[in-house]
RNA sequence: GGAGGCGUACCCAAGUGGUUGAAGGGGUCGGUCUUGAAAACCGAUAGAGGGUGCAAGCCCUGCCAGAGUUCGAAUCUCUGCGCCUCCGCCA
């Protein structure tokens, strides 16, 4: 959430910033309302102090034989004629509530305005694989090939959009997994296993809601509500939700597994074929939280995290800075991280690495307490570590050799048994 | 799912309608004592959000959250949430 604050002192720097992301923020509306509001704030509470002093002095009046009956007279007078200010600044905090929690996170002054179109490349890795003497395979193809995935049993048991890892497609899966925890566990990050059933206030929090309600999955006839989250994001920067840290206990550096439930509706299924988007995904995710002026540094940490990851399993990508418009609804900045999928001849995104500022900190109330004991809200940033769901397409592809077999990373081979490359069974 | 209990400041805890910003204890910080430490003793310290003001200050909100009763609520009523105990069911 954007600070009412720096919205109500500079609105047009806030106009601006909103702008680039290219959403038209029109501050009129709601600098009335702050001019409203502190007039009814003004009006309530001197009316209040009045009713709080006459109250007070009841049993002093009561000791001295004094009328009580037209104290009581006049406080209630007084009270009834607050109690139509009262209700009309509720609505009007409402309505300020209201209007500022839809807004998306200001942009970073050094981001490019525009959308896609201005993302900008400023990091390449590996070379993009020349396949000679043989035509390569699509992904799908080789996972079939290899016995590695199963979608037609998966549109048996769940529907489209679904796969099953099978047997070695499994242990593959399994063992990027277990390298993305094993390097998250050595460079000194706490292993989070959250609930996957989250309640509304984490929705919002995240900045999820009200933007992306019809995007996740809700539990039908839960009261209150509650949703299977689209990200383990969502649980990380929930857990200290409403709590005031202290200094030396920031950076606060997380890492979770979960599946990511998404319902992508309207996605482009048709040209994305296997597993490059379904509903449901695996997925490491990286959250951070800091303090105030520690979020740059946290920045490049979880993006040079992302990047080794990938590196160590040999993949040709990109690294890519978003432009504003392109960037997360609740993020400041954002780094894809993409690697390339020969089929597609393109990259796809397989980390994200975004810093929200103070933005989600805002909406959850996460604090810390300077060393002079000063409140500050907390910095939050995230990023995936990695998610498996384009890894391994693009390493089948990327790895992939004349005789259809596929060589898997060294990284990976404690996981699966020393095993070193995967051959066809058919 | 059924029955009961609880929710007060960093922690424990008193408080059941009136100057209660909230007793007491622990903790923390400072001091006395001590070669040093501990103990003992003395002193300090009670969060947060908002309004107003150059500031000191003053004011509003605030004892899980919300609504209500009352001139006045930590204290009474209702609702919600959370935690605990017992019973049932169950991976």
């Amino acid at each position: 959430m954007i600070d009412a604050k720096l919205i109500e002192t500079r609105p047009d720097y806030v106009k601006e910033a909103l702008a680039k992301k290219g959403w038209d923020f029109e501050p009129e509306g709601l600098l009335a309302l702050f001019v409203k509001r502190r007039e009814l704030l003004k009006e309530v509470e001197s009316n209040k102090a009045e009713q709080n002093r006459l109250s007070k002095s009841v049993p002093q009046v009561k000791k001295e034989g004094g009328d009580v009956q037209a104290l009581f007279a006049k406080v209630k007078e007084l009270a009834a004629l607050n109690k139509d200010k009262e209700v009309e600044l509720d609505q009007v905090e409402k309505d300020i509530q209201a209007q500022i929690e839809v807004l998306p996170n200001m942009p970073d002054d050094d981001l490019l305005a525009g959308g896609k179109e201005n993302n900008t490349p400023i990091y390449h890795f590996g070379e993009e694989p020349k396949f000679e003497g043989f035509t390569p395979k699509d992904h799908v193809e080789l996972a079939e090939s290899l016995g590695l995935i199963d979608y037609k049993r998966a549109a048996k048991i769940s529907g489209s959009g679904t796969w099953v890892y099978t047997n070695l497609g499994a242990r593959l899966e399994w063992a990027l997994l277990n390298y993305f925890i094993t390097t998250h566990l050595n460079d000194g990050y706490e292993m989070i296993l959250p609930p996957h059933i989250l309640n509304e206030q984490s929705g919002f929090t995240a900045g999820q809601f009200p933007k992306f309600r019809e995007d996740v999955f809700w539990l039908e006839g839960q009261e209150p509500k509650k949703f299977i989250l689209p990200t383990a994001e969502t649980a990380l920067v929930n857990l200290h939700r409403d709590e005031v840290l202290s200094e030396e206990d920031l950076p606060k550096r997380y890492f979770a597994y979960t599946p990511c439930y998404r319902k992508e509706a309207g996605s482009y299924r048709t040209e994305e074929r296997g597993m490059i988007r379904g509903y449901q995904f695996d997925k490491v995710e990286m959250v951070q939280y800091t303090t105030d002026d520690g979020s740059d540094k946290a920045f490049d940490e979880l993006v040079r995290k992302a990047q080794a990851l990938l590196e160590g399993l040999g993949l040709c990508y990109q690294l890519n800075k978003l432009a504003a418009g392109d960037c997360s609804h609740s993020m400041a900045r954002t780094y894809d991280i993409e690697v390339f999928i020969p089929s597609m001849k393109i990259y796809k995104e397989v980390s994200s690495v975004s810093n929200a500022r103070d933005y989600q900190a805002r909406r959850g109330m996460i604090r810390y307490k300077d060393k002079d004991g000063k409140m500050h809200f907390c910095h939050t940033l995230n990023g995936s570590g990695l998610a498996t769901s384009r890894v391994f397409p693009a390493l089948l592809e990327q790895n992939q050799q004349a005789d259809g077999s596929v060589i898997i990373p060294e990284v990976l081979r404690p996981f699966m048994g020393g095993l070193s490359v995967l051959k066809p069974i058919k």
